[in-house]
Formats: C-alpha cells, structure tokens, sequence
DNA sequence: ATATACTTGACTATTTTAGTCAGGTTTATA
DNA sequence: TATAAACCTGACTAAAATAGTCAAGTATAT
C-alpha cells in the first residue's frame, strides 16, 4: 500500500506554490528547480489541476500558476481527486462474479476495507493547503 | 494508492481460517476452492504466515493449518508485516542527499505522509481478526 | 520580434504485481 | 510400508502500473 509519487508531487508542488501565491504566479521551472521534480512532469500534473480548477494558468513572460482557491478551501481530497490517486482497497466491486456476492466470508473483509477507505479518505478530506503551509510556518528554522 | 492483493488475500484467508479453526486443522486446498486464490498462491502466502508465528501447520492426510495465537491478539497489521504489505507513503527517508534535508517545503509535506502513515497503522493496530469474525456473525444471512 | 512559459499527446524503460511451475519433503492412514 | 494428501521452496514470467521523457506546438508580456 503506498502513495505514488504523481500524488506526492502535486501536493508538494502545490504546497510550493501557496506558499509564493500571494506575490506572483510561480513558474513550473522554479517549482522544478526547487523541488527537483521533472519540468516535463510537473506540467502533465499541472494540466490535471488546472482542468479541476485548482490552479489557474498566466502565460507569457513572467506567466506561471496561482491557487484559483483559497490554501484553506483546497483539500487534499481534492489534490489526489484531480490527479487520479485514488485509495482503493476493494476489488471486488467490479468482478460480479469472482466477487463477495454470497460468500460469506468475502462480504466480511468487504466491511474492513470499505471501512479503511473511509478512514483515509477522511484524513485527506480534512486536511487543507492550509493545513500544511500554517504547520511548516510554525516550525520554520532561520 | 491501493492495497496489493497479496495483502487483501492474506487477511481474506484467515477470516477463513478463523471460523473453522476450533474443530479442524483447515487445508489450503479447501480454502483456495472456497475464496478462489490459486493454491499456489496462497502456499507462498502461508509460508511467510508461519515464518511469523500467526498460523502453525500440521502435516499429512488431515492436515492443515491453524491459528497459532488466538484470533483476539492477531492484529491486521500482523497479517501485513507478516506478507511484507507496508503502509509507504514518504520517500525522502532512503534517498539522503534528494530527501527533504534542508528543504523546507519537502519537510513539510514530510510531516504529512508521516502522519498519515499513522493513521493508517492505528487502524490496522486496533482490529483483531476476532473483530471481523464477529462482524461477520452479526450479519450472517440465513 | 522573441524569449518565456504554458499545453498536449504520444511514447517508453523500469518496476511491481500476481501469479505459475517444478520439484521437492513430511506424515496419517489403509 | 506404500501412498496420497498436504505442506514447502525457489525460480520464473506475463501483464499492468509507474514515472517519467520527448516532440511539437500555442499564447503573451516586454
């Protein structure tokens, strides 16, 4: 079970990004370069991210990306949603015939990883921009 | 960000176990015909189950497997230590010198991945394999 | 004009997953 | 003691997912 890295990214490149936000848009290079994420990479995210809305594109010289929400309106759930990462624990809902209907024992373990979705998927639903950027102000080093 | 099914199959398989372990041992072969996992598979399974201590085998005609602790004190995250299912969410850790040493930003989403994975292992920490088997007789169909 | 920066889609090497396969060993029971 | 049921182990592999790269643009501030 493990996270992949195109949902690490985002995140982190959208941590990046709140943190300059207020100024001027933040170019994918600077981004790259920061946090040494592949420049051609970073675009693919940021296309997904821009067509949920959370980022809005400036182009031309001195162009780059801003949050179009509020740090404390985008929610990580929202991050992964836009980027395809998905929790996914089940698999038995789209075999319907391999799959839990009737046996016993499958609709048991069924209940836990539904129940475990649920509980991550709140996590990321709590947790804002916001959150994250408020958390490393506190614990920034001079 | 998904379970493997190696992971799913391990727990699947000893909710199996579980239910018929007070009369007999139970063998692989009827729980690959029950839950439909290739014997194969659930052998390789089984074997790193017993490496760990959470099932003992029982050779021979008749022979089969049982639980070795009771179901109470058999955790979920016993079951995904035992088949090297891991909850892995940060990367930073083995790679030193792209880690988020001295970068503030990456130790920021850091903290997060870390306490995510937390909260994923609390959830495994806190169910029992008697806890899904009591589920289960709760919901049992006639 | 032109450099900077976004935009898109196709492509690919690597890694992981989910098994299979082959060839054992052990032991209850007839 | 023969034998079949059941465990045991390690090597192998096809398919899928991942983590990008590459190429060829378009838009716009200066």
């Amino acid at each position: 079970m493990k996270l992949t890295s195109k949902g690490r990214y985002a995140v982190l490149a959208l941590a990046d990004l709140a943190r300059f936000d207020n100024i001027n848009p933040v170019s994918l290079r600077d981004i790259s370069l920061r946090q040494g994420i592949s420049l051609d990479y970073l675009e693919q995210i940021f296309s997904k991210l821009r067509k949920k809305e959370i980022v809005q594109s400036i182009r031309g010289t001195q162009g780059g990306y801003i949050l179009k929400k509020r740090a404390k309106e985008i929610k990580l759930t929202n991050i992964f949603d836009a980027v395809d990462e998905k929790v996914k624990t089940v698999q038995c809902k789209k075999e319907s015939k391999k799959g839990c209907n009737g046996k016993l024992t499958k609709c048991l373990t069924h209940n836990l990883w539904d129940e475990l979705e649920n509980h991550i998927n709140n996590f990321f639903e709590e947790k804002s921009l916001e959150d994250l950027i408020k958390k490393d102000t506190n614990e920034r080093r001079i």
